[in-house]
RNA sequence: GGGCCCCUAGCUCAGCGGUAGAGCUUCCGACUUUUAAUCGGAGAGUCCAGGGUUCGAAUCCCUGGGGGCCCA
């Protein structure tokens, strides 16, 4: 039946309501217990009265009885009615359809059957639905049309529910364990002069009173640190983040990143709290440091993997000889048949051969260490390795989930850090910003201490707990061209 | 950016050159313990869009749109 005349059908009985003297939008209705609660508590909710409400998902009428599957938040409770006991049962019934909200008032029962129920003495209409709802056994399975229709993947699919609950707490147990450390949530701008912290291309946009462009941020990084300049020892903020790139299975040009900043702190005290704080949250809200990604057993327990690019270079065949300059560098990526982009120099053709030889083969958490002083600008260089950073990355399951550094907190160096890549930029590098951010080296002439900096892909995270192969699938919203 | 695949009823899918199909949903009827209830009946289409090939196109070809996967 076309959509048009099952539209038809649930307005024809909205009017039918209306006529009945029923508000078929409802008012408000005072819940006393959820699904999961009298399955879980049969015991003592047997016999007792209740308030459930959600939404009508299935019906099996059998003439002077019916039982219907209703559905909340916490999953489905059926209802049992009867011609006899149901208050509603001649004249709401039959005008009801899948995926209207009812309200139930009555005794919770088992049925002969077993089945756990409420035995409904009254029930009421909270709200017509118009539309039909998508086929109750097979659910909404198209993904473009369960990203565009999110409330009904939600409504239809339990895993979309389970994945987005999930999400909720990988956010809350972050919060849970930074604050038990001591560390402070903070706000910094969305709306930015300059966008820094990061190598990726903002999002413009315009202030018409003050007549100037803005950017959306692409890190929360500079900010954060200007706060611990500030005297705020222990800082996080968990923020929308946006870089203006392409769309694939790991990317969307918003996304939501983690980042906190410990004064006193380091590389190795940023190494210790990243592992126990995704240990901690894996096994808060999976129930285990241990998760099989993709068919892949996944193991959280710290201490992980430490892993020097250096190292692995070397694994690779790429000795000192080999990372001396641009040019050898290249040349040897070149041989590797690692992809360089124009105007790779010797940190960005280091990065594309870890990236694509190395990164891939990293399923169990690793810290990858020591990345160029080339791509890592905010970070310290290392006395002992020159021209490689107190830096580490995380890998899991071949996929970045954290960078973190020991902050360059010396601002002469940092100005030609920027200085460096303002030459970029006049190169054609359109991932560097397009100035100096001359407020943050001030911020910096007044002394960042020594400073431990971490950012997680909280996206990416929830990926890993919820096995799900796609960020698409652990926003809510993402980004979708529009239809037509 | 390149390659491959998908788009058919509200939803999930079959059909792949010869009258457009099924299940769920919807409507009518039966049924006092169902569990994807069952049984009887009815209704249900811009086969993504446009062009081409053909006696004939959902089906083959081309272009465009949307989506997915792989590679970069």
């Amino acid at each position: 039946m076309p959509e048009e005349d099952l539209v038809r059908a649930r307005r024809e009985k909205l009017a039918r309501l209306r006529a009945a003297g029923v508000d078929p939008f409802g008012r408000a209705f005072p819940v006393t217990a959820h699904a999961a609660e009298i399955h879980g508590r049969f015991a003592d909710f047997e016999g007792r009265e209740v308030k459930v409400a959600g939404r009508l998902m299935a019906e099996r009428g059998h003439g002077r009885v019916a039982f219907a599957d209703l559905q909340d938040q916490t999953g489905r409770i059926q209802l049992y009615l009867k011609a006899d006991e149901t208050a509603g049962f001649a004249d709401l019934l039959p005008l009801l359809d899948l995926g209207d909200w009812v309200g139930a008032e009555g005794i919770v029962t088992r049925t002969r059957r077993g089945e756990e129920s409420v035995l409904v003495r009254r029930l009421t209409l909270l709200c017509k639905s118009l539309r039909p709802l998508p086929d109750k056994w097979a659910g909404l399975r198209d993904p473009d049309l369960r990203q565009r229709l999110r409330y009904l993947d939600l409504a239809v699919n339990p895993e979309t529910r389970r994945v987005f609950l999930a999400r909720s707490r990988v956010v809350g147990e972050m919060r849970r364990f930074l604050e038990a450390r001591g560390f402070v949530e903070v706000e910094t701008p969305i709306l930015t002069p300059l966008a820094g912290g990061a190598a990726a291309r903002p999002f413009v946009t315009h202030h018409r009173a003050l007549d100037m462009p803005l950017y959306l941020r692409i890190a929360t990084e500079l900010y954060l640190k200007r706060l611990v300049v500030g005297g705020f020892e222990r800082v996080y903020e968990i923020g929308r983040v946006f870089r203006n790139e392409g769309v694939d299975r790991w990317h969307n040009p918003e996304f939501t990143m983690m980042e906190c900043y410990e004064a006193f702190g380091d590389l190795e005290s940023m190494m210790e709290l990243t592992e126990s704080m995704v240990a901690a949250v894996a096994e808060r809200v999976t129930g285990a440091t241990e998760v099989v990604y993709q068919g892949r057993r996944l193991d959280f327990r710290p201490p992980w993997r430490r892993l020097s690019m250096l190292e692995a270079l070397a694994d690779l065949g790429l000795g000192p000889a080999e990372l001396r300059d641009d040019e050898a560098v290249k040349g040897a990526a070149r041989r590797l048949g690692v992809e360089l982009e124009p105007g790779a120099d010797r940190g960005r053709a280091i990065d594309a051969i870890v990236s694509q030889l190395v990164q891939p083969e990293l399923v169990q958490p690793t810290f990858l260490l020591d990345h160029p002083v080339e791509i890592s600008p905010l970070a310290k260089e290392r006395p002992d390795r020159p021209g490689a950073t107190y830096r580490f990355e995380v890998v899991v399951a071949g996929m970045e989930l954290a960078n973190a550094f020991s902050e360059l907190n010396d601002p002469d160096e940092q100005r030609r850090r920027f200085e460096a890549q303002l030459a970029r930029r006049a190169k054609g590098d359109e991932e560097v910003p397009a100035e100096i951010d001359e407020d943050f080296l001030l911020a910096l002439e007044h002394g960042l201490p020594p400073t431990g900096g971490l950012g997680v892909g909280v996206d990416r995270l929830v990926m890993l707990l919820t096995d799900r192969a796609s960020i698409r699938d652990v926003i809510l919203f993402p980004l979708v061209r529009p239809e037509g």
